[in-house]
DNA sequence: CCATTGGTGAAACTCAATTGCATTTGCCAC
DNA sequence: GTGGCAAATGCAATTGAGTTTCACCAATGG
């Protein structure tokens, strides 16, 4: 739940790079946030990495929501809408972020209140719709117990 | 998008009668609001509701909201959480409020911003998780174009 | 018809998210 | 390096869906 310091500070070097990948600034904030997603294994709303940065970096929750935007403009990270109206983020995996449509599996804990990113769930287009609806992306969601809630 | 006058006005009975199934007192905005949910094939928010009814009767948003919240609770109808971060509401397929847990499958058009119920997709829990993640509920979201939009 | 209590209306509140604008900062050209 | 400028950030104010509180009303049961 917490942010493992030394776990964040180990991602800041990943997080650089990525950045540089894209086209825009290398700026502290954005290092700083990303840096904080590599280093979960579950999805963060905005509270959650500003309160998990508090000790590292002073942020504006502003700047702290524009840089999760455009983590998921540019690709690298991608949202989740949460029961509770929040949005959450999470680092893509870099093996599915090849295909540009990237079909998504999350997994909630109704215990924990954490989301998780299923990416070995298959989630492929072989359902059979009504006539007349034309798909073309899928979000599969559970709710349950989590690994660590149980 | 509108809601037919002439079609909501043929559910009022049907509505009633609904209403009177649980034990609950049979009042103007419960009619109302449910005749409105009955005479749409889409699922509609608190404002699109109280939009579609404001010519025939008025009714605080709150009461809206509690009318809805209400007959998620008995049953008669399920909550959808948007991408818009607005909850949407629908009737139950009466076939499927048989069963206690039914899952559904919702499809969202990408171009009108409408939500459909498909309740004829099965979303059995024919998945296979990662270990450790015990699922008790699934919900299954298309995005695409629907049949009026395409 | 009256009493009870569940339901409604109105105003105030919460809280995540967004917008506008002044200030700062990363980065490129020189 | 350093000067300039667009891009990014910080701060304050705003939005908008949904919730809470409480006084008043009205559907049901006696």
């Amino acid at each position: 739940m917490t942010t493992s310091v030394p776990d964040y500070f180990s991602r800041i070097n990943e997080a650089e790079a990525a950045i540089r990948q894209t086209s825009a600034r290398l700026t502290q904030p954005r290092v700083a946030v990303l840096a904080c997603l590599l280093s979960l294994d579950h999805a963060a709303s905005q509270i959650d990495v500003a309160q998990a940065l508090a000790n590292h970096h002073r942020m504006d929750r502003v700047t702290v929501y524009r840089v999760l935007e455009w983590l998921v403009e540019v690709g690298i990270a991608h949202r989740i809408a949460g029961d509770d109206r929040v949005w959450r983020f999470m680092v893509n995996d870099p093996a599915a972020a090849i295909a540009p449509h990237h079909q998504h599996a999350h997994f909630t804990c109704t215990d924990c209140q954490q989301t998780f990113c299923l990416d070995d769930v298959p989630t492929k287009l072989n359902f059979k719709l009504p006539a007349g609806f034309q798909p073309s992306e899928v979000d599969l969601k559970f709710r349950g117990r989590c690994q660590h809630c149980r």
